[in-house]
DNA sequence: GAGGAGATCGTCT
DNA sequence: GACGATCTCCTCT
């Protein structure tokens, strides 16, 4: 067992900056118990998506049944599917009332690596290969991790991260992330410019065109 | 290895 | 009726 011992995320963690939590969550784990044993990922990779004057995110436009999680209290799921095949994971945050998120866009395998390649239809040889390139397809990029985790919108979203009783967490266990890097969000097409993609510097599992996966912006 | 396009459906206009 | 915070497969080099 590789999770010697870890402690919930806080309200409080999530009730900030979405910038802040986003790059905070880096190292962090995510964790989902099943009757069939627990699945558990460290954080590698996020983006910060803020409530008002942020183009890109799905609460710019204002509050719909869809996007309501995010105008809630901090550290609830926002799961929505996309391009009608893929569910992504986000994560609420500011108080009550103001929108925020932060997506999920990387995890690192740490636990369960059996269970999500068996979600994910992949067969996977050699798991303490970093570099192993089927161990990388488990969970780098927003639909392929919740695939792996089993993550829904009807399952999930509006769930609780913060509580011992929920089947879906976040929490810390002492991992000191090295470096991180902050670059442009990807895949969209408003507000590219800012800088709200945090990633784990060198770390294999960051999604995205090869030369970002370093945080290499040729400097 | 890199680049491009299709898949596929919920959500909002 | 159009589009999207993506993934995979296919083609070309």
């Amino acid at each position: 067992m590789m999770v010697v011992s870890s402690t919930l995320l806080t309200p409080a963690f999530f009730n900030r900056d979405p910038r802040k939590v986003a790059r905070g969550l880096l190292g962090k784990l995510l964790v989902r118990k099943t009757r069939q044993g627990t699945l558990a990922g460290r954080i590698v990779e996020t983006e910060a998506y803020l409530g008002t004057g942020d183009e890109a995110a799905h609460s710019f436009a204002g509050k719909t049944a869809r996007n309501s999680v995010l105008f809630g209290p901090p550290g609830f799921a926002y799961v929505y599917f996309i391009y009608g095949t893929h569910y992504c994971l986000n994560v609420s945050c500011l108080p009550d009332g103001v929108a925020g998120g932060v997506l999920f866009r990387a995890l690192e395998p740490v636990t369960g690596i059996e269970k999500m390649a068996e979600a994910r239809g992949i067969e996977v040889r050699g798991t303490e290969d970093l570099n192993n390139r089927s161990l990388r397809q488990l969970t780098s990029g927003p639909g392929r991790l919740c695939e792996a985790f089993g993550i829904t919108r009807e399952r999930d979203n509006d769930k609780i991260f913060t509580s011992a009783r929920s089947d879906l967490q976040l929490a810390r266990d002492g991992f000191r992330v090295g470096q991180v890097v902050a670059g442009p969000r990807i895949r969209i097409k408003k507000s590219v410019e800012q800088p709200y993609r945090y990633v784990i510097r060198g770390n294999p599992f960051v999604s995205g065109p090869k030369l970002l996966q370093d945080g290499n912006r040729g400097a």
